[in-house]
DNA sequence: GAGTGTGAACAAATTCACAGCC
DNA sequence: GGCTGTGAATTTGTTCACACTC
């Protein structure tokens, strides 16, 4: 299935900005609860304001794709379904595998947000033999020694790593040499891919360890440095914010 | 710029950007390995591929912090885990709770990755009567009508959303009102809060769009010889790294 | 009048390239 | 010679504001 190569459909400018695509989800999953409510048409305004963003992003992100929406009117809400889909590639349908299920493989199994989207999770992979065959969220797992088969098999070129650090990079290999070339890690470790091959990560000790870092900013800015017993629930009272600049111990060792 | 020692840097506090703080847990992640290998020193070239970046980004990123490093030598890994650490608040315990603990809130709980920096998980909480005493990755669940008596016993600022998404908003209301400050959204849904509260969101279904939208462009892309045969050792990623640039169908309906 | 679509202004982030120090 | 630290250049992303269409 080709296009014209070296030639452009140029209906619009290809090369959607990176953080537009990123945006993208965001907003299809608001218009599909509109659809869902059989609402005809919505403004930038009040799409946005749904999903959580302001509204002249929105009419940029939008431009990139296309002239979709009518002035005076808005978007309407099936036909703007149908264009982010096709957009993102959710029209086709993508089998996923998920290696290693553990809590969070299974978690990621059961979760519901996959079939609804474009995605079907073709096989769960674990390196535990006597999770071979146990069923989860109604499918069975199989072992790794058959990771090479069942990629094949299925066609799959999306993969889900959930394993712990450790075999990450191994089972990643695996699955690139097996013809995967998008990999979504959960595993707290970097990945090393050749070119061509995209990796996304999820990261849980780096998303709290943001928080703290802003929470620990928001607590600097009312209190003094009050640390140590205590443990101050300290409610927040976020007036006039922006502190001159908190100042924080300063301790140097070595 | 500025000073080295006896004067903290100026540069503190004021203005990281928040791409450099979202950098730190990645380097020190690289860090706390290479200081448990018991590696002295390193540079910016070798600390940068182990976290993912380029050099300079990262050299960039520490001169935000401070001038931590030494010319001609590189960076004391002791030192700069413990520069890193501080900055990001994580000299200090961050008791966490967990509000929904189904596949995925379980998973949370059992996740190593908390205790080893900084976060400890203070308390699990469900909404099911029947999960109520259950222990959970050695914590006993405790039922949600308690969720502000364990916020507010616990002193906690941080909460962890994991239940279904209908339930998001309310659950996050409830943690604000109590005093939570910073949250961590792992429901589909966007949730509204006050000024002065933090909220990051994961979430699995978006992160598997965006490789979908790269996948899609990847497969119409089809024609070119890229590289040569097999083989690439090829050493980097990055989450939400793009390859060159391909083309897409683009077919538009009127 | 209402609300999109977009150039132009602005801001943030990244990369370059090299001076300065060990 | 090697490597950091950082201004300057560049790229990427956001916001403004208004012409234009329905």
């Amino acid at each position: 299935m080709a296009t014209g190569r070296t030639h452009r459909p140029a209906t619009r400018s290809r090369g959607i900005p990176e953080a537009t695509v990123a945006r993208l989800p965001l907003y299809l999953r608001a218009l599909t609860a509109l659809s869902e409510r059989s609402v005809p048409t919505v403004s930038s305004e009040e799409l946005a304001a749904a999903a959580g963003v302001n509204s002249a992003k929105l009419r940029k992100d939008f431009s990139y794709l296309g002239s979709y929406g009518t002035r005076g009117v808005g978007y309407d809400v099936e036909y703007l379904v149908y264009q982010i889909s096709r957009e993102l590639g959710l029209t086709q349908d993508w089998p996923v595998v998920i290696v290693g299920i553990g809590n969070l493989g299974a978690a990621l199994a059961n979760y519901g947000g996959f079939a609804s989207r474009g995605f079907r999770v073709a096989a769960l992979i674990d390196a535990d033999p006597a999770m071979a065959g146990k069923p989860v969220a109604g499918i069975p797992v199989q072992h790794t020694d058959d990771l090479e088969k069942i990629i094949e098999d299925n066609g799959v070129s999306i993969g889900v790593i959930a394993t712990p650090a450790g075999a990450a990079q191994q089972v990643c290999d695996r699955l690139v040499a097996a013809g995967v070339t998008s990999i979504l890690n959960f595993a707290p470790t970097v990945l090393n891919v050749p070119d061509g091959v995209d990796v996304r990560k999820v990261d849980l000790s780096i998303e709290l360890q943001i928080l703290a870092f802003h929470e620990q900013r928001k607590a600097g800015e009312e209190a003094a440095a009050t640390e140590g017993t205590g443990a101050v629930p300290a409610v927040r009272d976020e007036s006039g914010d922006k502190g001159p600049d908190g100042d924080v111990p300063a301790v140097m060792p070595a």
